[in-house]
DNA sequence: TTAAAGGTACGATGTTTTTCGTACGAAACA
DNA sequence: TGTTTCGTACGAAAAACATCGTACCTTTAA
Protein backbone atom coordinates (compact mmCIF):
# COMPACT_ATOMS: atom_id res chain seq x y z
CA UNK A 1 0.00 0.00 0.00
CA UNK A 2 0.92 3.19 -0.66
CA UNK A 3 1.86 5.75 2.07
CA UNK A 4 -0.07 9.09 1.42
CA UNK A 5 0.40 11.62 3.99
CA UNK A 6 -2.39 14.01 3.94
CA UNK A 7 -1.23 16.60 5.24
CA UNK A 8 1.57 17.64 2.74
CA UNK A 9 1.09 14.78 -0.75
CA UNK A 10 3.96 16.96 -2.41
CA UNK A 11 6.09 14.17 -4.28
CA UNK A 12 9.19 15.00 -2.07
CA UNK A 13 12.55 14.35 -3.73
CA UNK A 14 14.56 11.71 -1.86
CA UNK A 15 18.25 11.62 -1.36
CA UNK A 16 19.41 10.63 -4.42
CA UNK A 17 17.38 12.17 -6.22
CA UNK A 18 18.01 15.95 -4.60
CA UNK A 19 22.04 15.47 -5.40
CA UNK A 20 21.22 15.46 -8.90
CA UNK A 21 18.99 18.53 -8.96
CA UNK A 22 21.75 20.26 -7.06
CA UNK A 23 24.12 19.63 -10.28
CA UNK A 24 21.49 20.70 -12.65
CA UNK A 25 20.67 23.90 -10.29
CA UNK A 26 24.26 24.94 -9.86
CA UNK A 27 25.50 24.73 -13.57
CA UNK A 28 22.68 24.37 -15.89
CA UNK A 29 20.81 21.92 -18.24
CA UNK A 30 22.55 19.27 -18.28
CA UNK A 31 23.10 15.63 -20.13
CA UNK A 32 23.33 12.83 -18.06
CA UNK A 33 26.88 12.41 -18.45
CA UNK A 34 27.84 15.42 -17.05
CA UNK A 35 26.00 15.19 -13.87
CA UNK A 36 27.26 11.79 -13.53
CA UNK A 37 30.79 12.79 -13.79
CA UNK A 38 29.66 15.55 -10.73
CA UNK A 39 28.51 13.22 -9.21
CA UNK A 40 31.76 10.96 -9.06
CA UNK A 41 33.79 13.74 -7.74
CA UNK A 42 32.18 12.88 -4.42
CA UNK A 43 31.34 9.28 -4.52
CA UNK A 44 31.42 6.33 -7.02
CA UNK A 45 28.30 5.64 -9.30
CA UNK A 46 27.68 3.76 -12.26
CA UNK A 47 26.22 5.38 -16.00
CA UNK A 48 23.22 3.99 -15.60
CA UNK A 49 22.33 4.35 -11.76
CA UNK A 50 22.62 8.20 -12.77
CA UNK A 51 20.25 8.02 -15.85
CA UNK A 52 17.88 5.90 -13.69
CA UNK A 53 17.65 8.12 -11.74
CA UNK A 54 17.28 11.26 -14.01
CA UNK A 55 14.51 9.09 -15.88
CA UNK A 56 12.47 8.39 -12.53
CA UNK A 57 12.75 12.03 -12.05
CA UNK A 58 11.50 12.26 -15.50
CA UNK A 59 8.44 10.36 -14.92
CA UNK A 60 7.96 12.52 -11.75
CA UNK A 61 7.69 15.37 -13.47
CA UNK A 62 9.97 17.13 -11.20
CA UNK A 63 12.65 17.04 -14.49
CA UNK A 64 11.87 17.40 -17.95
CA UNK A 65 14.15 16.80 -20.86
CA UNK A 66 14.89 18.38 -24.34
CA UNK A 67 15.29 14.82 -26.49
CA UNK A 68 15.63 16.82 -29.72
CA UNK A 69 19.63 15.08 -29.74
CA UNK A 70 20.59 12.23 -29.19
CA UNK A 71 22.08 13.79 -25.44
CA UNK A 72 18.61 14.29 -23.70
CA UNK A 73 19.72 17.47 -21.77
CA UNK A 74 17.44 17.73 -18.33
CA UNK A 75 16.40 20.67 -16.97
CA UNK A 76 14.52 21.29 -13.56
CA UNK A 77 10.56 22.02 -13.81
CA UNK A 78 10.77 24.47 -10.55
CA UNK A 79 12.66 27.09 -10.04
CA UNK A 80 15.90 26.22 -7.41
CA UNK A 81 14.08 28.73 -4.69
CA UNK A 82 10.63 26.57 -5.66
CA UNK A 83 11.95 23.53 -4.93
CA UNK A 84 14.09 24.63 -1.62
CA UNK A 85 11.03 26.53 -0.11
CA UNK A 86 8.86 23.74 -0.27
CA UNK A 87 11.63 21.47 1.57
CA UNK A 88 12.22 24.26 4.08
CA UNK A 89 8.63 24.88 4.60
CA UNK A 90 8.03 20.60 5.43
CA UNK A 91 11.09 20.80 7.91
CA UNK A 92 10.02 23.90 9.70
CA UNK A 93 6.48 22.26 9.72
CA UNK A 94 7.52 19.30 10.89
CA UNK A 95 10.61 19.89 13.56
CA UNK A 96 9.46 23.82 14.74
CA UNK A 97 5.78 23.35 14.31
CA UNK A 98 6.39 25.65 11.63
CA UNK A 99 8.06 28.71 13.53
CA UNK A 100 10.90 30.45 11.68
CA UNK A 101 11.17 32.25 15.30
CA UNK A 102 11.91 29.05 16.73
CA UNK A 103 13.97 27.88 14.06
CA UNK A 104 16.16 31.05 14.24
CA UNK A 105 16.92 30.28 17.62
CA UNK A 106 18.32 26.82 17.54
CA UNK A 107 20.39 28.02 14.59
CA UNK A 108 21.49 31.06 16.69
CA UNK A 109 22.33 28.97 19.84
CA UNK A 110 24.17 26.78 17.82
CA UNK A 111 27.85 27.19 17.73
CA UNK A 112 27.77 26.27 14.01
CA UNK A 113 26.77 29.66 12.90
CA UNK A 114 29.98 31.91 12.67
CA UNK A 115 29.48 35.83 14.32
CA UNK A 116 29.56 37.11 10.83
CA UNK A 117 26.98 35.10 9.59
CA UNK A 118 24.80 36.80 12.39
CA UNK A 119 25.95 39.92 11.11
CA UNK A 120 24.93 39.40 7.89
CA UNK A 121 21.53 38.03 8.73
CA UNK A 122 20.98 40.91 11.12
CA UNK A 123 21.68 43.56 8.19
CA UNK A 124 19.29 41.65 6.07
CA UNK A 125 16.70 41.54 8.57
CA UNK A 126 17.16 45.62 8.83
CA UNK A 127 16.98 45.88 4.93
CA UNK A 128 13.53 43.79 5.05
CA UNK A 129 11.45 46.73 6.27
CA UNK B 1 26.96 -3.67 0.28
CA UNK B 2 26.02 -0.79 2.91
CA UNK B 3 26.54 2.43 1.45
CA UNK B 4 28.14 4.53 3.86
CA UNK B 5 28.44 8.55 3.85
CA UNK B 6 32.11 9.62 4.45
CA UNK B 7 30.99 12.81 5.12
CA UNK B 8 28.49 12.98 7.79
CA UNK B 9 28.32 9.13 9.15
CA UNK B 10 25.61 9.86 12.45
CA UNK B 11 22.96 7.55 12.30
CA UNK B 12 19.91 9.57 11.08
CA UNK B 13 17.12 8.55 12.50
CA UNK B 14 14.64 7.79 9.51
CA UNK B 15 11.43 9.83 9.24
CA UNK B 16 9.05 6.52 11.10
CA UNK B 17 11.80 6.91 13.66
CA UNK B 18 11.68 10.94 13.63
CA UNK B 19 7.55 10.73 14.42
CA UNK B 20 8.32 8.35 17.61
CA UNK B 21 10.45 10.91 18.99
CA UNK B 22 8.43 13.64 18.67
CA UNK B 23 5.87 12.01 21.05
CA UNK B 24 8.22 11.49 23.29
CA UNK B 25 10.01 14.39 23.10
CA UNK B 26 6.07 16.72 23.85
CA UNK B 27 5.20 14.11 26.49
CA UNK B 28 8.09 12.65 28.18
CA UNK B 29 8.85 8.93 28.97
CA UNK B 30 6.08 6.73 27.53
CA UNK B 31 4.98 3.17 26.82
CA UNK B 32 4.28 1.78 23.48
CA UNK B 33 0.77 1.98 24.01
CA UNK B 34 1.11 5.83 24.80
CA UNK B 35 2.80 6.21 21.22
CA UNK B 36 1.08 4.44 19.43
CA UNK B 37 -2.34 5.81 20.34
CA UNK B 38 -0.22 9.04 19.35
CA UNK B 39 0.34 8.02 16.14
CA UNK B 40 -3.06 7.24 15.48
CA UNK B 41 -4.55 10.44 15.71
CA UNK B 42 -2.55 11.12 12.74
CA UNK B 43 -2.66 8.32 10.61
CA UNK B 44 -3.37 4.11 11.22
CA UNK B 45 -0.63 2.17 12.14
CA UNK B 46 -0.57 -1.19 13.58
CA UNK B 47 0.26 -1.26 17.73
CA UNK B 48 3.65 -3.65 16.73
CA UNK B 49 4.91 -1.74 14.16
CA UNK B 50 5.44 0.71 16.25
CA UNK B 51 6.66 -1.70 18.80
CA UNK B 52 8.93 -2.71 16.49
CA UNK B 53 10.31 1.05 15.63
CA UNK B 54 10.97 1.59 19.20
CA UNK B 55 12.96 -1.33 19.58
CA UNK B 56 14.78 -0.58 16.73
CA UNK B 57 15.32 3.19 18.00
CA UNK B 58 16.18 1.08 21.16
CA UNK B 59 19.16 -1.19 19.54
CA UNK B 60 20.49 2.04 17.55
CA UNK B 61 21.17 3.63 20.75
CA UNK B 62 18.43 6.49 20.42
CA UNK B 63 16.04 5.30 22.65
CA UNK B 64 16.85 3.73 26.45
CA UNK B 65 14.25 1.82 28.01
CA UNK B 66 12.84 1.51 31.83
CA UNK B 67 12.28 -2.36 31.46
CA UNK B 68 11.50 -3.00 35.26
CA UNK B 69 7.67 -2.76 34.56
CA UNK B 70 5.91 -4.97 32.23
CA UNK B 71 5.03 -1.77 30.45
CA UNK B 72 8.72 -0.62 28.95
CA UNK B 73 8.78 2.97 29.09
CA UNK B 74 10.91 4.50 26.55
CA UNK B 75 12.97 7.51 26.71
CA UNK B 76 14.98 9.72 24.49
CA UNK B 77 18.81 9.55 25.19
CA UNK B 78 19.73 12.50 23.71
CA UNK B 79 18.28 15.80 24.47
CA UNK B 80 15.67 17.27 22.25
CA UNK B 81 17.93 20.18 21.07
CA UNK B 82 20.79 17.99 20.64
CA UNK B 83 19.13 16.10 17.85
CA UNK B 84 17.07 18.71 16.22
CA UNK B 85 20.60 20.37 15.89
CA UNK B 86 22.53 17.52 13.97
CA UNK B 87 19.40 17.72 11.90
CA UNK B 88 19.43 21.30 11.05
CA UNK B 89 22.95 21.30 10.38
CA UNK B 90 22.69 18.30 8.19
CA UNK B 91 20.07 20.88 6.33
CA UNK B 92 21.96 23.47 6.23
CA UNK B 93 24.79 21.71 4.78
CA UNK B 94 23.00 20.07 2.18
CA UNK B 95 20.78 22.98 1.16
CA UNK B 96 22.29 25.84 1.51
CA UNK B 97 26.27 24.86 1.48
CA UNK B 98 26.29 25.24 5.07
CA UNK B 99 25.31 29.23 4.96
CA UNK B 100 22.57 30.18 7.58
CA UNK B 101 22.35 33.60 6.46
CA UNK B 102 21.18 31.85 3.20
CA UNK B 103 18.57 30.27 5.11
CA UNK B 104 17.29 33.22 6.62
CA UNK B 105 17.09 34.35 3.39
CA UNK B 106 15.23 31.94 1.89
CA UNK B 107 12.80 31.42 5.32
CA UNK B 108 12.48 35.89 4.89
CA UNK B 109 11.46 35.48 1.10
CA UNK B 110 9.05 32.98 1.81
CA UNK B 111 5.79 34.39 2.53
CA UNK B 112 4.94 31.72 5.20
CA UNK B 113 7.07 33.83 7.42
CA UNK B 114 4.56 36.31 8.78
CA UNK B 115 5.44 39.66 10.25
CA UNK B 116 4.88 38.49 13.94
CA UNK B 117 7.81 35.88 13.39
CA UNK B 118 10.10 38.35 11.86
CA UNK B 119 9.78 40.89 15.02
CA UNK B 120 10.32 38.03 17.13
CA UNK B 121 13.09 37.36 15.10
CA UNK B 122 14.45 40.08 14.80
CA UNK B 123 14.09 41.02 19.06
CA UNK B 124 15.92 37.74 19.44
CA UNK B 125 18.95 39.15 17.59
CA UNK B 126 19.13 42.37 19.40
CA UNK B 127 18.89 39.84 22.07
CA UNK B 128 21.90 38.06 21.59
CA UNK B 129 24.73 40.42 21.25
C1' DT C 1 31.71 -0.19 -44.18
C1' DT C 2 32.87 -2.01 -40.07
C1' DA C 3 34.47 -1.64 -35.32
C1' DA C 4 34.52 1.05 -31.32
C1' DA C 5 32.59 4.45 -28.42
C1' DG C 6 28.88 6.33 -26.34
C1' DG C 7 24.04 7.01 -25.90
C1' DT C 8 18.99 5.38 -24.13
C1' DA C 9 15.68 1.88 -22.28
C1' DC C 10 14.36 -1.08 -18.94
C1' DG C 11 14.03 -5.22 -16.16
C1' DA C 12 16.23 -7.33 -12.32
C1' DT C 13 18.57 -7.20 -8.16
C1' DG C 14 20.16 -5.24 -3.79
C1' DT C 15 19.46 -2.43 0.26
C1' DT C 16 17.03 0.06 3.59
C1' DT C 17 12.96 1.21 5.82
C1' DT C 18 8.38 0.10 7.30
C1' DT C 19 4.72 -2.80 8.42
C1' DC C 20 2.68 -6.70 10.26
C1' DG C 21 1.50 -11.70 11.74
C1' DT C 22 2.32 -15.05 15.00
C1' DA C 23 4.06 -16.90 19.22
C1' DC C 24 4.08 -16.66 23.76
C1' DG C 25 4.19 -14.87 28.71
C1' DA C 26 2.02 -12.07 32.50
C1' DA C 27 -1.93 -9.74 34.51
C1' DA C 28 -6.83 -9.10 35.21
C1' DC C 29 -10.92 -10.90 36.32
C1' DA C 30 -15.22 -13.63 36.10
C1' DT D 1 -8.62 -21.62 37.56
C1' DG D 2 -9.57 -20.78 33.07
C1' DT D 3 -10.17 -17.32 29.70
C1' DT D 4 -9.60 -12.89 28.04
C1' DT D 5 -6.78 -8.93 27.69
C1' DC D 6 -2.56 -6.70 27.19
C1' DG D 7 2.20 -6.79 26.92
C1' DT D 8 7.02 -8.16 24.45
C1' DA D 9 9.91 -10.67 20.90
C1' DC D 10 11.02 -11.55 16.49
C1' DG D 11 11.03 -13.20 11.76
C1' DA D 12 9.21 -12.29 7.47
C1' DA D 13 6.70 -9.76 4.10
C1' DA D 14 5.92 -5.41 1.80
C1' DA D 15 7.18 -1.02 0.18
C1' DA D 16 10.38 2.46 -0.98
C1' DC D 17 14.70 3.60 -2.67
C1' DA D 18 19.02 2.88 -5.16
C1' DT D 19 22.13 0.38 -8.24
C1' DC D 20 23.41 -2.07 -12.05
C1' DG D 21 23.61 -5.46 -16.20
C1' DT D 22 22.27 -6.21 -20.68
C1' DA D 23 20.15 -5.15 -25.01
C1' DC D 24 20.15 -2.40 -28.60
C1' DC D 25 20.58 1.94 -31.40
C1' DT D 26 23.41 5.96 -33.24
C1' DT D 27 27.55 8.34 -34.11
C1' DT D 28 32.38 8.46 -35.00
C1' DA D 29 36.55 7.32 -36.90
C1' DA D 30 39.76 4.03 -38.86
Amino acid sequence: MKKNDTVNSLPEPTKAELEILQVLWEFGPSTVRFVNDKLNENREVNYTSTLKQMQILTEKGILKRDESQMKHIYIPVEAEEKTKDQLLDRFVKTLYKGSAAKLMMQLLGNEKTSKAEIEEIKRLLDNIE
